[in-house]
DNA sequence: CGATTGGTTGATTCTACTCAAGCCCGGTGG
DNA sequence: CCACCGGGCTTGAGTAGAATCAACCAATCG
């Protein structure tokens, strides 16, 4: 920022010309199951207005009244629910493709916020002509499901996590998680380097343990030569030890990944 | 068991007569918002047959092959997610008008199990023929996301909870989150008595516990005279300091009892 | 420049776990 | 009949993993 034009700005400028393709190129995304016919064109159409964010900015918080869907273009967010005294439970990061921003009918105030960890960009889309759309295209409405029960899954391993894991495995689990999530791989060379915009605090209230006890932990990984965390990038040492600590279910590789075939099609038509 | 018929074919037998009548009344349920018009008829034809299982029975295993969805009719159920080696989370509680086996398409074999904590009843309706019907009728598709979301925010709650509460805390808000859902109602009054067919094993493997430390905190709870858990019943002894320690989020409420309105309604009409 | 954010480390405390034992109860079998 | 067993629960003693308290460093920002 400062330099007279801040960063969501820029992006903002390069996603409106690429008038949501990013988006719709997604595999894992809203749009991207649905090919090029009626219900791709109709969702272009419903889609309100684009939101750009600065990194730490909200797109709402807890308590907001109900807001549109967003489908999440470019950068991370974060989803977090408080207690009344102030202690933080980070639900879910969310990358490119996320839906944004639903929960059950019939609440009057979002009961989680969700902030930018990196500067982001979404498409807002009016939660009335996105019931209405998944009415006229069933195709829509069962990518729309899938995608909710994909974040529910992912939830779910969450909750195993803290309930059966120590510090140690709930770090590596939750930092291959993302890993997997935002490459759409489940396998590493060994000293590979990904973009991983957490702070160690951000750790600690997604995996329910203390910062200091995170960077205890974190140093445990490095000395082990098993990962690194460093200016907000993850180094992994040694995939085949990361995936043994982390132990992740099955599940999230499947729901992850692109599939095999898709990246050989991006890679044919490219 | 044993005397000749067992418990579940006695049930079978009401629930046959009662012809799915206790699951269309559940306001909660799926069959409980659409009315007596054409999508609840052919929800009814859809529904293959009943599924009547004693307590202590699954109705299907983490990693079995993908299942027809189930209506709880009767009955409490669990879900759980094992770990490799052996450590069992507790993914929720299910009661009467429950959607169960649902997980997102492209997974092969169940992410969790479930089991019967009492003797159960269960409405089966083929996946396949369930997404028809929501493709046909938005309303039931509507309704069936709802679920989806709702059981996803209890998902939410419950991490939060291992993330954020102590052991205390977390006992409580288990215990009474099960009071409201079980009964509809959030309020109580003192020394209300509720069934809870819970075991300690379990409570420790919801929470993320030991069996002996969930002993020595139901015992402190008892002691300080907040609630009491005995065979398979809950005690609610002080429903205000139990409410301060549990410090439930305002949507499990709002999600899980009948509205005031329709209770109103229930009054006046009756 | 001071203030703030993110990260690091040591010393100490305490929550919750482990290990170990024993109780009550219903069922089962000699 | 009693012995035995297993499930569910209870309690005590010792331990360990994570929290708390308290500094401190480095980089960035205003």
């Amino acid at each position: 920022m400062a330099e007279g034009v801040s960063m969501a700005e820029v992006e903002s400028i390069l996603a409106l010309k690429s008038n949501c393709a990013y988006c719709a190129a997604r595999p894992l995304g809203l749009c991207g199951a649905l090919g090029d016919g009626e219900a791709f064109g109709e969702l272009r159409e419903a889609r309100r207005a684009m939101r750009f964010l600065d990194a730490g900015t909200h797109v709402y918080r807890q308590g907001d009244p109900r807001t549109d869907i967003l489908n999440l273009v470019s950068g991370w967010l974060v989803q977090y629910q408080d207690l009344e005294d102030g202690r933080r439970q980070v639900l879910r990061f969310l990358m490119p493709g996320a839906i944004v921003g639903h929960q059950a009918a019939g609440l009057p105030s979002m009961t989680h916020g969700t902030e930018a960890l990196t500067n982001a960009s979404l498409c807002v889309l009016p939660a009335g002509s996105l019931t209405e759309l998944r009415r006229r295209h069933p195709s829509l409405g069962e990518r729309y499901l899938w995608m909710i029960e994909r974040d529910s899954q992912l939830t779910a391993d969450q909750l195993t996590s803290l309930g059966q894991r120590d510090a140690r495995e709930r770090i590596a689990a939750l930092l291959l998680e993302l890993a997997i999530r935002s490459t759409g791989r489940a396998h590493f060379e060994a000293g590979e380097n990904l973009a991983m915009p957490l702070t160690q605090v951000l750790i600690a209230e997604a995996t329910g343990l203390t910062p200091i006890h995170v960077n205890r932990m974190l140093r445990k990984l490095r000395e082990a030569n098993v990962l690194e965390l460093h200016e907000r990038r993850l180094t992994i040492l040694d995939p085949e030890r990361l995936a043994a600590i982390a132990d992740l279910s099955e599940a999230l590789i499947m729901l992850w990944t692109r599939p095999e075939s898709s990246q050989a099609e991006l890679r044919g038509a490219g």
